[in-house]
DNA sequence: ATTTAATGTGTAAAATACACACATTCTTAA
DNA sequence: TTAAGAATGTGTGTATTTTACACATTAAAT
């Protein structure tokens, strides 16, 4: 998506007229790069959107975007946005589609290359938020500006399969997380019901869990066990589980 | 990839100089589509590869690639490119990957969307082909030009997990095949050796194969028999295994 | 002290994946 | 014509993985 709504607030991005510029001339074509943020939070997967103040689209969400700039990489593009937005680095990130119907954007021809991140929303509370940022439920955010809901679809697709084959579900929860948190991320995310005993030991078979010897605080229940993501076994193992190339 | 080595030879491709006045101007970019051609011939997986006859690329292979036209989508392009190089309509397209690398062209800066698509050789063997235009194995294929190794290894790679959850194998055949040639399509993709047993006992369990009750013809042993891909079978079937969304 | 609500644990059945051998059919060469 | 060679075609038992399922334990709240 491209920050059309609020070239006042930020430092880097371009405003509507810059990108009508960009793109007006004949045959001249824009490059975006618009960023799916996933947040888990109140168990429920969450997308960082931004509301437009534009009277055009007004009420209308967008994904967090920019245009790419002429001597920067996509994946460099991404990551300004990523830092810009939610004021964190080393986020995970992925490239998911490119999307570039002829009229998707009606300032001209605007082709986005879109990106799928993971945060933890608490960590990203911390950081100050521009005003028009906010967390929306995946499942029923509606209203969406330009093509974007088919581009959360889409990068919601590819989690919901990633998250299957790789340990993704860490970069949305705290260093330690009890395993009903983590069963709950993964019930969200894929929508089902899962069996607990059997969820359990599937991940302890996985033996990439590191007991933290630490319990839950203030819950109002018995309290679990807090356990963190070991990033070393599971590089380790890595490859025997998913073959050829990972 | 940019066809920049036979502007003549192509109606619709761009030169070298249409390239060169699309990204020379400050800030402007060009956007291509190259298609990664993959068939199945001589037990192998061959990709469709042009030579340069550009002095400076001399030798090396390229995929086959174009400009996208100012008031094209992007999988119209890519449509319209196998249509040109193959003379097939309908193949197997799927979008794979973007590359945008701000030095990847030396023309400037150009993005592209990877393509990945599927052909019968046999069918595009009956086609009048460009003289430059060659299969090559996939897995000895050196010197290419520009990032094209990259954008190959990349949708090979999408090509051996997808084909391991949906059956694009047959887009590689005749639409009449025998269970050898198929287990030899998916031997040679994914690189592996499989139980001749356990191969057709999956295969049958599937459902989705239909005896045409005809035999290999010509073949120097006992021949096999000859099977077809049965479409609305795996239609009504695919959700059940797929789950979600596929 | 009692109730409540969630944590923590093991086992049996079912489904799936894997390993494996021999008879059959056709071609080819003696 | 016959024998040898080479690939097709088929079934079963074993190992592994997935699924279903119930009860005792712990801490908080009343």
């Amino acid at each position: 998506m491209i920050t059309i709504t609020n070239g006042k607030q930020l430092r880097q991005g371009k405003t509507l007229q810059t990108i009508q510029s960009e793109v007006a001339e004949t045959n001249r074509l824009a490059l975006s790069v618009d960023c799916v943020i996933f947040g888990f939070d109140e168990n429920k997967l969450k997308v960082l959107l931004i509301r437009s103040d534009l009277k055009k689209y007004e009420g209308r969400y967008s994904l967090l975007g920019d245009l790419v700039y002429p001597a920067e990489d996509l994946d460099a593009a991404a990551y300004r946005i990523l830092k810009q937005r939610t004021g964190l680095n080393d986020l995970y990130l992925e490239q998911v589609q490119t999307f570039g119907a002829v009229d998707r954007h009606p300032a001209g021809r605007v082709v986005t290359v879109a990106y799928c991140s993971l945060v933890n929303v608490q960590h990203h509370k911390l950081k100050i938020l521009e005003n028009e940022l906010h967390w929306h439920d995946v499942k029923s955010a509606v209203d969406f500006a330009f093509d974007h809901k088919e581009i959360l679809d889409a990068c919601y697709e590819r989690l919901q399969k990633r998250i299957q084959e790789h340990p993704l579900g860490f970069n949305l929860l705290p260093k330690k997380f009890s395993l009903r948190e983590l069963q709950n991320l993964y019930e969200a995310i894929l929508d089902v019901k899962m069996d607990r005993r059997n969820f359990r030991k599937k991940f302890f078979s996985m033996d990439f869990l590191t007991d933290t010897n630490e319990m839950e605080q203030d819950v109002p229940h018995r309290p679990g066990k807090l356990y963190k993501f070991n990033y070393e076994k599971y590089e380790k193992k890595k490859k025997k589980w998913f073959g050829i190339d990972f």
